[in-house]
DNA sequence: CTAGAACCTGACATTGACGTCAGAGGCAAG
DNA sequence: CTTGCCTCTGACGTCAATGTCAGGTTCTAG
């Protein structure tokens, strides 16, 4: 498929398929004219760079990484298996410490929830 | 208080103090000279902002939730109030994905973890 | 063949919470 | 008074994934 198909399965833009090829995340084959065409694989490929983007990931240690997930044997690095583990860690902590500002957020809420409730008894009914 | 020990106190940089100023998040008198100072509850006030920003929220967010902070009444703005649940829903939003992507992380973990067991059976002993 | 959509490269723009530097004044200790 | 640290304002730098625009080529439907 070309480009502008897969941005639209993968649910990116064309100019993000573009800079991930640009720093070696997605590989492309070009026509004779020099447009890319990619597999069917390529839409859960994106998906996963998505995915790994939004866990916070930069493309440089997407990329570092991304070995473990294509060819997870012995012979890929044990940095890049070390770096995914330590990414995971880090990610849980931040998850933990998304988890206590939403907590905050909730007690901040429940206090305001309570003065209104003060002031405008039962206004439903 | 002055700005330098307000920041060694909360864990942020003078800078980070100046620039909260400059939204409107934080307030201070001013010495004659123009010094800073602030109340001890500054303190307390700048961690409640890092933690509102460690949530995802703007400046211009944060502003127009702090009311809700300050003034817990129906007085308080009801668009503030629901800033502050939109933002709650926001954030289980944004923490679900990345329970999600830590989990797809583990299983890569726990993938390549089975391809180096399988070639290098129990090597601590 | 032709209009129009899709694609190409290259490059500059954006966003936001800061970092950092410059030049100048303020303040406590000796 | 001086040394040295703190603070002031103002302004430019940063970083990273994208947006966006320009100018040109390619594909596709009719």
């Amino acid at each position: 498929m070309r480009i502008g198909e897969l941005a639209r399965r993968a649910g990116v833009s064309v100019r993000s398929l573009r800079y991930y090829e640009e720093q070696g995340l997605l590989e492309s084959e070009r026509s004779s004219s020099g447009q890319r065409h990619y597999p069917e694989a390529a839409v859960d490929r994106v998906i996963l760079l998505q995915r790994l983007y939004a866990g916070g990931l930069s493309s440089r240690t997407i990329g570092e990484v991304l070995p473990c997930v294509d060819r997870p044997s012995a012979d890929t690095s044990e940095s890049a298996f070390e770096m995914m583990v330590g990414e995971r860690d880090r990610l849980s902590a931040h998850i933990e410490d998304l988890l206590r500002t939403r907590d905050m957020l909730d007690e901040l809420i429940a206090t305001n929830r309570r003065h209104n409730a003060t002031l405008e008894p039962d206004p439903a009914g």
